[in-house]
DNA sequence: AACGTAGTACTACACATGGAGTGGTGTCAA
DNA sequence: TTGACACCACTCCATGTGTAGTACTACGTT
């Protein structure tokens, strides 16, 4: 087992690639190697087995859907009001869309996830942990709603962001757009 | 190509049962006539190819996945108020659980869709369909709320049922149940 | 400076699996 | 008798895994 950190982490932004392209059952050893661009069997000397791939996939994934440091504190600056926060889920929503096939793989890696219980773990814990971050930032920030608007604001968003990424036809950007808007209104009303 | 068309449909069926096991990259013909217990290369001869597989499967399981006509002249009677909506849309969550195969076919087949424009023209005109229809529905039933509400519903929900699915221990059984209610209550408040 | 060693990159191969497609035969009913 | 279909068998082909073996590079030792 080969442990340098680069090589590896190049092989696991491959394996997204990967997985957003063709598919959990896509994901194997030589595709990897092939999106990475690396000499056939590498993945096989970095990776126990599928099933190991599958599983650090899973634990990186969700960092890089993670805002950055700096998005976070600018949007503690200003009055935290209703419009901010709307702001704030519109900036969530872009930010996806700028890194469509990683929400894409981590749709695959969900689906997946129904035949691998180890990855399963490490999905449930890692957006358990999300959702509980989420509303923990949202008690201290000052914005209005309570913790059921903070979980109902996810499960919306979510599916508006799957409804683009795989049927785009079926809102326009506009709609899209309002959707947003009107989710953040309704959910704070408790 | 054969045409017996109760073969057809049990074919189809299959390749459901087999999309929600196995993923969208395990749906081979071999794989449906195992499912579907039928001698090897009977898939061959219903459908011209892959392709045709997952455009006719596109085409079935929405069906399956909306509630019969029993259902929903049931539903037509007694008041429309928000409680009936509550309970409509719990009816809504447990049916599909009691179909779980079928929305994780669905799933999948949106994923796939990303690969198969074909696929996706299918599931993009079907799901428009449904969305319209219930927005047309709860027009013409009396249940408080607009258009936009039916909408939220439909995202929130949606994404609360691959929540349950796929990752079963985020949300507990109460949770749901608690969710649903505050989802109906909140995106009916304009 | 020469040498040895460890870790890794890279290559190649042996082995296995599984699926597509098709041609042919048997069967049943109009 | 004929046609449609179920069923079976066989060939061809693509792809992936795992591993053994070789080459390279950096580093420490004497």
């Amino acid at each position: 087992m080969r442990t340098n950190p680069e090589r590896r982490q190049a092989l696991i932004d491959a394996a997204i690639e990967v997985l957003a392209r063709e598919g959990a059952r896509g994901l194997t050893f030589r595709a990897v190697d092939a999106e990475a661009a690396v000499p056939a069997g590498t993945a096989s000397n970095y990776f126990a087995s599928r099933d190991d791939l599958f599983t650090q996939v899973g634990g990186r994934i969700y960092e890089r859907l993670l805002p950055d440091e700096a998005t976070i504190t600018r949007h503690r600056e200003g009055a935290q009001d209703e419009t901010r926060y709307a702001e704030l889920m519109h900036e969530l929503v872009d930010r996806v869309a700028a890194f469509n096939s990683g929400y894409l793989a981590l749709l695959e890696l969900r689906l997946e996830s129904t035949r691998r219980p180890e990855l399963r773990a490490v999905l449930t814990k890692r957006i358990r942990e999300d959702i509980d971050a989420n509303i923990g930032y949202h008690a201290t920030s000052g914005l209005p709603g309570d913790s059921t608007s903070v979980v109902l604001l996810y499960l919306a968003l979510n599916w508006l962001i799957v409804e683009r990424l795989t049927l785009p036809d079926i809102f326009t950007q506009q709609e899209i757009h309002e959707l947003v808007d009107a989710a953040v209104r309704r959910s704070l009303n408790a």
